[in-house]
DNA sequence: ACACGCTTGTGTACGCTGTTCACAATGGCA
DNA sequence: TGCCATTGTGAACAGCGTACACAAGCGTGT
């Protein structure tokens, strides 16, 4: 932010104000566009003090890639709270799956570069928990898809032996169509036509479960 | 192959030569591992030769990916041609779907840097029919994928109102399950588990389209 | 047969990257 | 007040993609 060569020898929070350039390089074009030398640039200071804060310049992109797993949380807890309130159980369980698929392929279609930054990048599920990569709400999106997996069983609309390992199908089902239509085969896909093939498959998902 | 110095000044099939090199690159490191300068090397031959036959180092790429989708083609032609000849009309449309998703995520798993050359690169759905992406029998991974679901529409088990951008949701299914597991979050899922997680999917595809 | 000229490979050079090492400023704590 | 771990700087290196000018080889027309 504060582009004025700073007084201070010091910066004051340089891990932070890299970090920050590290998004906005993100946004801009995925996580490859994250360089070292020019968040330190950005932050108005020499290519090496980035050293103090990170190891290495993967480093800087996994934290980067944290933060937007954190924005793709958040996106996905908006598309959950918007469901109506006046469902039965049964219609808002599907509601919420469906929600969070919404959610993370509004948010693909919407930050593209940040989305990659987020899922293609060194972060195994292991920490899929870790509240860095979680939203607003305190939850990560796993933990969301996993809430409306839940919910579908909890309303029988799941049988349970159709529960264990199904986050895996649905996640990879929604991450799929984003990756073919961001960085893949599917890039110049008319943006309508996208938008037709994510409520396709989301139905597919419900479905197919 | 021939790493002798050549005597000549020329050197007979650069082109091909530095192809092949980028596929070995991608083999071990994926897209972004391959590298110009290191292509020319292992050909022998001088960084800026590769100029003459590619104009940048992502035309080497895109030529990488090209020949990648090849392999993909072919290794889901083989279980194409696996599935059993004496099943009723019915089962054999199934199966080979199943066999397509399998083809698919089996080279994913086989061969990860060539998958993620083939697929996370330059090259729009348009150019799905080229030749060059095809595998021996001449039909591309895209177009095996159609056949496929032309097949259960003809033995009625696919509605036909919704067989229009099927192929979409399937490979999407397929796909992200591969990006998952090769580049995302789910890097470090065990093989195994890996494995039940795509005949799952498959599943799923098939229950659901 | 020979010279012309297009194609293909070479050499040198530039700016960019990530990263290492030795050094300097700073500020908190004894 | 003086020490010293922390945080920034400066110079340097190898490797990358790429541009420009030049050289070697081959095909062709006369």
């Amino acid at each position: 932010m504060s582009s004025a060569p700073r007084a201070n020898y010091r910066h004051g929070d340089l891990r932070a104000a890299l970090l920050d350039a590290g998004l906005d390089m993100a946004r801009e074009g995925g996580p490859d566009a994250v360089v070292l030398r020019e968040a330190t640039r950005r932050a108005g200071v020499s290519p090496n003090a980035a050293y103090r804060h990170f190891a290495d310049r993967t480093e800087l992109v996994e934290a980067v890639s944290d933060a937007a797993q954190a924005l793709v949380a958040g996106a996905i807890e908006a598309e959950w709270d918007a469901v109506p309130s006046r469902l039965s159980e049964k219609e808002a369980a599907h509601a919420h799956l469906a929600a969070v698929g919404r959610g993370y392929l509004g948010f693909a279609r919407d930050h593209p570069g940040l989305f990659r930054a987020a899922f293609t990048v060194p972060s195994d599920l292991e920490t899929a928990l870790d509240p860095a990569k979680a939203g607003p709400g305190g939850r990560t999106s796993f933990q969301l898809l996993a809430m409306a997996l839940d919910g579908l069983v909890a309303v029988g609309a799941l049988p349970a032996e159709r529960r264990a390992g199904a986050e895996f199908s649905a996640w990879s089902a929604v991450h799929g169509l984003a990756m073919l239509v961001l960085e893949g085969p599917l890039r110049n896909l008319d943006r309508e036509v996208a938008r037709t093939a994510g409520a396709r498959l989301i139905e597919m998902v419900d479905r197919g479960l």
